[in-house]
DNA sequence: TACCAATGTTCGGCACGACGAACATAATAC
DNA sequence: GTATTATGTTCGTCGTGCCGAACATTGGTA
């Protein structure tokens, strides 16, 4: 992971080690007039700052000469962007933050959070995305919350993302399903369109050849006592699997069927 | 909104006007030590910074007096407050840190964040508690997801509350089950939206000073034995209000509710 | 080559925020 | 009422980080 350097800087000392950092990206080396350009700060407390990371050897440096980053320097300046973009990406990504105030906020909060917290952000943008009752298509919704929603609190784009996703027995991109599951985790009676089929041959070939297609609905009939083997129907066909072919059959539950009442 | 007050703090500062508000609300009057002690500085600090907050007429204070907060340092120190728990708040209730590690982290991050970042917080909770695909039961599972899942990404927790949900037949579509209430019906824990707020100054005044306005999210902490008084949440604001003012404040209880099964 | 503009550096100064030591006041004990 | 202790204040100092003014270096150019 991003073993934090034992080495602890300043918010000001981050901010210019940073600088340098996104400088030296751009061109080949950093001048002072880049730093001060970009820090809006006077030449001379380029220079200090630079004597500070020279001496905590982050920086090659000596006076008139051009500007790189040791090897610990850029370890320690890639700690404090991460914090940066991790931040920017979880108000873009999760809060719907338009991008420059997202950046600025990033800028302002990246030397005052704890790793904890940070690690929190990371995961739950991960755990949103990978949720099957989160996913990219949900997290849109509180965009639309904020814009619209707001006052009366009733999420009307979400009622209408779910009713259309149940409506539609249409499976798209995996991300903007419900409840992305295997054969082998439903239940006698549930209906679920199909999603994907690993595997070659066997019980691939075998749905592929009877017409089974991305979207074909499956249904469980009857699960043995230990999960296997498992009867299913499928375009009027009954089949028997094994577990294992089960595992192998992607599903997308059509979960929120029961706010569809007419 | 929340009127940010003109004045501009540093983050020492406003560490300072904080401590004093927290020591006010269980003392009679805060004592140098006390702000000593709870900020960890020596008492000359304490001193200087009492002369700063004297100069901006946020605290009453003469040499070797008590210190209390005149009504612009209330406001001011409110605000901050109100980031602090904003932060704390959603730490512990989204991204499911535990308590002491949200409130130091609140602690370090009040002083850089944006107002703009902060609404969507507020917003981003309200959201989550509200839409139909969200609600409380599912962040929960992030809690889960950090602990257990995150290795395999699987969500296997949401998964499982999913299935049990469309097991239940217990969904609902989220706007069926209001109800037009006073704040004093409500329960410890429950949330409902502001409707109405009747009167002319006193409370309706405070609380549209705040940025309450129809649909804001009000919640119900605490009621006293008597139903007097009565503790809520808003905006994430602390508030305490006598029961005659809870009585003036019409809401409409939320629809959230339904998606937790009984 | 000699000069000039751009860039970099040094220096002194300022504001902030913290500290310890010494002094002042308040509160309590006797 | 005085002695003692707890608490509060003042003062000088330090470190950080910023600034502008003056000085130094560089590199291009006349």
């Amino acid at each position: 992971m991003s073993q934090t350097p034992e080495i602890q800087l300043s918010a000001s000392l981050e901010d210019y080690l940073e600088a340098i950092f996104r400088i030296v990206q751009e061109k080949p080396a950093a001048r002072a007039k880049d730093i001060s350009k970009r820090l809006e700060v006077g030449r001379s407390s380029v220079t200090g700052a630079l004597h500070a990371l020279a001496d905590r050897e982050l920086i090659n440096y000596s006076p008139y000469d051009l500007i790189t980053l040791t090897d610990k320097g850029k370890a320690v300046a890639a700690d404090v962007v991460r914090r940066h973009e991790v931040l920017r990406d979880f108000f873009v990504r999760v809060l719907a933050v338009d991008e420059p105030e997202a950046d600025s906020a990033a800028c302002k909060m990246e030397h005052a959070i704890p790793e904890v917290i940070l690690d929190r952000f990371i995961e739950f943008v991960d755990f949103v995305e990978r949720c099957p009752r989160g996913g990219t298509k949900w997290i849109k919704g509180f965009g639309y919350y904020c814009d619209n929603d707001k006052k009366t609190g009733n999420c009307e784009k979400c009622v209408g993302l779910v009713l259309e996703e149940v409506r539609s027995r249409k499976v798209t991109k995996a991300t903007e399903t419900q409840a992305m599951v295997t054969l082998v985790t439903l239940k006698p009676g549930e209906k679920a369109a199909i999603v994907k089929i690993s595997g070659k041959d066997g019980i691939r070939r075998r749905l592929l050849d009877m017409g089974a297609t991305t979207g074909t609905l499956v249904e469980v009939e009857r699960v043995a006592p230990l999960g296997d083997p498992i009867e299913i129907k499928i375009k009027g066909y009954h089949l028997t699997l094994r577990k294992e072919e089960a595992e192998r059959i992607t599903v997308e539950l059509s979960g929120e069927q029961p706010i569809e009442r007419a």
